[in-house]
DNA sequence: GCCAACGTTGGC
DNA sequence: GCCAACGTTGGC
């Protein structure tokens, strides 16, 4: 089982929503580094959820129901799209400056790029952020 | 709203 | 295949 962080603007696509439709298709990954990040991804995965924009925190998290499959939002036949599920939304958000402050965090993908919209997440990494929420 | 950092495109 | 020009993302 691998861990992963995935990054959503809220406006468009929120842990709310997420919630509310209970699983989605996750689409529209379009940076290769991403989309081969992605590629990896495997049913029963475990996945954060990351709010940019005005939140910048993990809000969540979501568990992979499917492994990559091709996304049907894109007509590029080596597009990549997995379905997701609500898992649970965090009582203590961990914010990006939280996320910054704490050097257990010095190698995620969020830190060292800021871009990158889907990256591995180590199981102490996952342990940490877990802690942060309080849960 | 700005702009740094990163990606992509296209001319050569 | 290089790289200048352009486009996009996301933190500030």
């Amino acid at each position: 089982m691998q861990r992963w962080l995935f990054k959503t603007e809220p406006t468009d696509f929120s842990l709310t929503d997420l919630r509310r439709e209970k699983k989605t298709l996750w689409t529209g990954i379009r940076n290769a580094v991403a989309r081969n990040h992605l590629r990896n991804v495997r049913r029963g995965d475990q996945i954060l959820l990351y709010h940019t924009g005005s939140d910048k925190a993990v809000v969540g998290a979501m568990k992979a129901l499917s492994g990559p499959q091709t996304d049907p939002t894109n007509k590029d036949p080596k597009s990549v799209a997995v379905e997701v599920e609500f898992l649970q939304e965090f009582a203590k958000r961990v914010t990006l400056a939280q996320i910054k402050a704490d050097s257990a965090f010095s190698q995620l993908g969020l830190v060292r790029n800021s871009r990158l919209s889907v990256m591995p997440v180590s199981e102490k990494e996952w342990r940490e952020i877990i802690q942060l929420t309080g849960e």
